[in-house]
DNA sequence: TGTAACTGAATGAATGACCATTCATCGTAT
DNA sequence: ATACGATGAATGGTCATTCATTCAGTTACA
């Protein structure tokens, strides 16, 4: 019986490797040893190292963006919604640093490695972020002249590198609490409407 | 004569191929086609192949560090001064794009390689940006509820991340003003201090 | 000045290590 | 007995690195 879940032993173990020595210094046989598993018994599973690879976001982050969607669809108001956002981001790559480091440092990688493969999950992530800053500036709460391309950049490359605070072990006293509030100070303030018509009540929701 | 010359040759050509093809899947031979020098001559400037991309690092980088410091050393205001910082490294990276891809995917695999190799210019570099908000909170005009090490991972993600606009190619219309304003509009309004004169704009002090 | 010996940079073919991938074989469930 | 997942040793290809050799310049001496 082709076990499903041991693809999904084999996709797990290869994040921890891969989140351990990069991809490339990574050995088909450390995966294998790390799942338990026999090297061959891999290609059962996967037709080669990048697929791996690739499984490993499509399957992994995958999951993440189903549930930041899930979460934001139960939200209509583009300051919570932000907020919503930066916080389930940072507590993912807190909780699974392995798949955070796979994600901040391969990530990058891989168009260079697989030409044909567009991480179109990806781009679909951080897209979402673009489509909260034009919701908002539809409804007056944020500045019309920031442009949603350049800012959904700007957060998720804020998001990413602060989120390297857990990974690079020195620091890792900051609480999730504490860094989402930091950052979305700065950004709700940075970008909320002078006079927000529609603007949240208190004028404040950062925290 | 063992040419000073030709070494910053290969180091050129290296960082040329470094930032096309990645670190692994470049060869020493292509770097050596690349800098017109036998593969063998390489080995008579470099030890090895990781000793090459640390040196893109420690001299490439370090050009550019001692740039931002001579610029800096001219201002006082803390605001300018990250007006000064953010415009030109946008500037840099725009300028030159070789050295803005391995930066951006390369640096961050580095301790992962190679993990005798500290790259202090490099923390040095972010360093600055943590300085600068100190020296502006020190002063009132920035606000004293943010974590100059937060903010600085912050910003350098940021930047970071917004300059790959123009190494992964389909947006390279912007401008770096126009980036850099979006940026320090943002920037600047959210860790103003509530009665600077760029203050919060609805008058929300947080905290 | 001509030439013979010397120096060390440069070359690139040859070496050897490493590792992804394959496949003949094994074990087990039905 | 058959089918099929699992195994892991063997294979083959890919480079990083080495080093015997070439080559250009310099010195020494007549």
């Amino acid at each position: 019986m082709k076990d499903l879940n041991k693809r999904s032993k084999i996709i797990a173990a290869a994040t921890k490797v891969f989140a351990k020595k990069g991809f490339f210094t990574a050995r088909i046989s450390d995966i294998a040893k790390e799942a338990k598993v026999a090297d061959g018994t891999i290609y059962l599973y996967f037709n080669n190292k990048y697929d791996i690879l690739i499984s490993v976001f499509e399957e992994e982050i995958g999951k993440i963006i189903e549930q930041i969607k899930k979460i934001l669809a139960t939200e209509t108001d583009p300051k919570r919604m932000l907020e919503m956002y930066v916080t389930r981001h940072l507590q993912t790559m807190k909780k699974n640093r392995n798949l955070a480091e796979v994600i901040q440092i391969e990530l990058r990688q891989t168009n260079k490695l697989i030409k044909e493969y567009r991480n179109t999950k990806f781009i679909e992530y951080t897209d979402m972020m673009a489509d909260i800053v034009r919701l908002g500036q539809s409804q007056g709460v944020f500045r019309d002249d920031i442009e949603p391309d350049i800012a959904k950049r700007f957060f998720f490359g804020a998001l990413d590198e602060v989120s390297r605070i857990w990974t690079t072990s020195a620091e890792g006293r900051y609480s999730v609490e504490e860094i989402a509030g930091q950052l979305l100070q700065i950004i709700l303030t940075g970008i909320s409407a002078p006079n927000g018509r529609l603007a949240d009540p208190d004028g404040c929701s950062a925290t």
